[in-house]
RNA sequence: GGGCUCAUAGUUCAGUUUGGAUAGAAUGGCUGCCUGCGGAGCAGUUGGUCGAGGGUUCAAAUCCCUCUGGGCCCGCCA
């Protein structure tokens, strides 16, 4: 991968011309241009050695390309050298920007490519252990578009961490004590609601629609059935008793059901943590003793909050953590389980196989029954870095809960971080289609309770049936079975191409007909640029060895080289900003540089045959490089479409 | 009231971390291109006082300040 080694050669030579001129605390950038006819990387270092000798940028470009650039280039060539620069030459607004060689650049990333399985993998995790928790939805409800947003982020990162020599553990957190679940339990056992619906629906998707959501409307007139909640509440709390056992029950259910979904959009978990056994083992108490210890509470001794336990911090107001009459709040609940991540208190669970995944993994469950113990598992609880992900309202609590972290390591490397995304809101139009009163506003937060929500099996589910149709359009003569699996890699690969791509601190307004297209920056779009390099290999019967590199020549030739050797760049970008969207923009400009390739440019139809063996290797470099991002963007390459 | 965050083409968004060259895509509208390696594509055209004002700078969508508008958070609820 050497489009950094251009940038590196280019950084290596201007120090080298700044040391002999005798300058130095230059801070000069050496980075891509924004445009093609600026060739391919740039350097600010005119400008900012003209801030300080009162010379023109532009004279001092001259100069340095003139007197110095020009003569490491010549020496290069005279000498054989494999230099990665082709030419530089000075812009009139300052600049010095450089061309790179096109046959060394070939040369080298494409073998590396064709020859190296793990070329561009990256040592940066250094096996760190991360743990990344993202999904989390409460068990009283299906999936929705929100949640999906959540989802996608997370198990982009698992693949990316992945990648980059980290090793990532996957939580969902599964708060099944909740008042969520209790108020299931109220509509099953006191308003009616039978259990076994008769419906085809999704177990999930009934719960939350019909029972979850009638019920929060049935409080307000019903104070009976308000108080029937707080004692179920109170019951599964106290663990033991059959509602405490029928809420369990119906979580789980749930859980079975949104697991589905998530496997459906390819997630890969490791363990699910069940808050009632957080609970349960009273890890609130050890943790309680640790922080006074170390002085992160304190008691309040007068003003409102007299004899309540508090944190005290700059990045909020004091936070009740415990009560007055000695009960903790909620989040009491948070620091347990953020210490227990990073190995800050002794584990206090066991873990039992809760089945396999999709991807031939093992799912494991918390536990308190020693004796259910089911093979090795992987260490959940000592993550030198723990990454949550949780939307932005949730921003305020995971700080302090940083602060504790903080407070509790000092300047040690573990590392609590809250991944924050804004949230996923419907649009007037998609609100108006699912006969939602919103008003005059352009959007509505989603709410299950509530009822306004766009499910994500829903939106899959068309997304399949509208790709099946296209799909129809031209592979009429394959089998049904085959077609219907096709249509369901584009459904999932467009939902999370779609959500990925944005910004995390970004508000998507989603609407259902926007997100149907497949046309345009979508996932689909992707997959066919791959379709397409498919049905040139598979079409070629010429062996891709002995390349001539030196043949390369075409503008949409290099473009394309170009953007494949930055693939290893990207990766690292991504994975040490924790942000995922890099590789989507990267992938989308990579799939419009062979779509543009493909047009201008023949592979088999070329008369020259050394020309098509070039074209090809590049054509199976771009193959295998879209693959990988597909791979990290949880995205399928598809042989056909 | 305090805090966080967003504002760029009709619409949805890149670009802001690290200031730099004529501000880029997609979509929509209009118009071309399939006997050709698959048209889920490509090309052209239309469309922007980068929310407003000030400041710093040779240079500001980008940095600083003020303001406006949208969203979120701020309970001895969970």
């Amino acid at each position: 991968m050497t489009f950094r080694a251009g940038i590196e050669e280019i950084c290596r030579l201007i120090a080298n011309i700044l040391k002999t001129l005798g300058i130095d605390g230059v801070k000069y950038d050496v980075m891509q241009t924004t445009k093609t006819e600026f060739g391919d990387i740039t350097t600010n270092v005119a400008f900012l050695i003209a801030k300080k000798t009162s010379r023109k940028p532009n004279d001092i470009a001259r100069d340095f390309v003139e007197n110095r650039i020009k003569l490491y280039i010549d020496d290069s060539k005279s000498a054989r050298r494999s230099s990665l620069i082709e030419s530089a030459y000075p812009h009139p607004a300052g600049y010095i920007n450089f061309k790179l060689n096109a046959t060394n650049i070939a040369s080298s990333t494409l073998t590396e490519i064709l020859s190296n399985p793990h070329f561009a993998e990256s040592n940066i995790g250094n096996g760190k252990s991360v743990i990344i928790e993202h999904t989390s939805v409460n068990p009283n409800k299906a999936l929705h578009i929100g949640h999906v947003r959540n989802l996608v982020i997370g198990d982009t990162l698992y693949r990316l961490l992945r990648m980059t020599n980290h090793n990532p553990i996957v939580l969902n957190y599964v708060d099944d004590s909740g008042l969520q679940v209790a108020d299931l339990v109220v509509g099953f056992l006191f308003a009616g609601f039978p259990i076994d619906s008769n419906r085809s629906q999704k177990f999930d998707i009934y719960c939350g629609d019909e029972v979850y959501s009638k019920v929060n409307e049935l409080y307000t007139n019903d104070k009976d059935l308000a108080e029937k909640r707080r004692f179920v509440l109170k019951e599964i709390e106290l663990g033991q008793s059959d509602v405490s056992k029928l809420a369990s029950h119906i979580s789980r259910r749930v859980l079975a059901e949104q697991l589905k979904t998530c496997w459906r959009l390819r997630a890969h978990y490791d363990l699910l943590n069940f808050e009632s056994h957080i609970l349960a083992s009273n890890q609130w108490n050890k943790t309680f003793e640790i922080l006074k210890k170390k002085g992160v509470l304190v008691l309040e001794t007068e003003g409102k909050n007299k004899d309540c336990w508090i944190i005290r911090s700059k990045v909020t107001d004091d936070k009740i953590v415990v009560r007055s009459d000695g009960t903790a709040t909620y989040i009491a609940k948070d620091i347990p389980y953020a210490l227990w991540k990073l190995g800050l208190i002794p584990d206090y669970s066991h873990y039992y196989k809760f089945s396999d995944q999709w991807d031939n993994s093992i799912l494991w469950a918390t536990t308190l029954d020693a004796k259910s113990y089911s093979g090795d598992h992987p260490k959940f609880n000592s993550a030198e870095v723990a990454v949550t992900i949780i939307d932005s309202r949730q921003s305020k609590l995971q700080d302090l809960v940083s602060y504790v972290i903080f407070k509790l390591m000092g300047t040690d490397t573990k590392e609590y971080k809250h991944l924050a995304y804004e949230p996923v809101t419907l649009s007037s139009n998609t609100a108006k289609m699912l006969g939602l009163d919103i008003g005059k506003k352009d959007f509505a937060h989603m709410s299950g309770r509530k009822g306004v929500v766009v499910y994500a099996d829903y939106v899959l589910d068309i997304l399949h049936t509208k790709a099946l149709e296209e799909i129809k359009k031209r592979r009429d003569h394959s089998e049904e079975t085959l077609l219907r699996a096709s249509a369901e890699d584009i459904a999932i690969s467009a939902m999370r191409y779609n959500l990925i791509k944005q910004d995390l601190d970004k508000m998507i307004t989603f609407d259902i007909t926007e997100s149907l297209s497949l046309e345009g920056d979508t996932g689909p779009y992707l997959q066919y640029a791959y379709a397409r390099s498919q049905r040139i290999l598979e079409k070629s019967r010429v062996e891709i060895s002995n390349i001539n590199f030196s043949l390369l020549s075409d503008e949409s030739e290099t473009s394309l080289l170009l953007e494949i050797s930055k693939l290893d760049m990207i990766i690292e970008d991504a994975a040490k900003n924790l942000n995922p969207k890099i590789l989507a923009r990267y992938a989308y400009k990579l799939a419009v540089k062979f779509n543009l390739f493909y047009e201008k440019t023949p592979v088999l139809r070329e008369p020259n045959p050394e020309k098509v063996v070039l074209r090809l290797a590049l054509v199976k470099s771009f193959e295998i490089v879209m693959k990988k991002v597909f791979e990290i963007l949880g995205m399928v390459a598809m042989a056909i479409m």
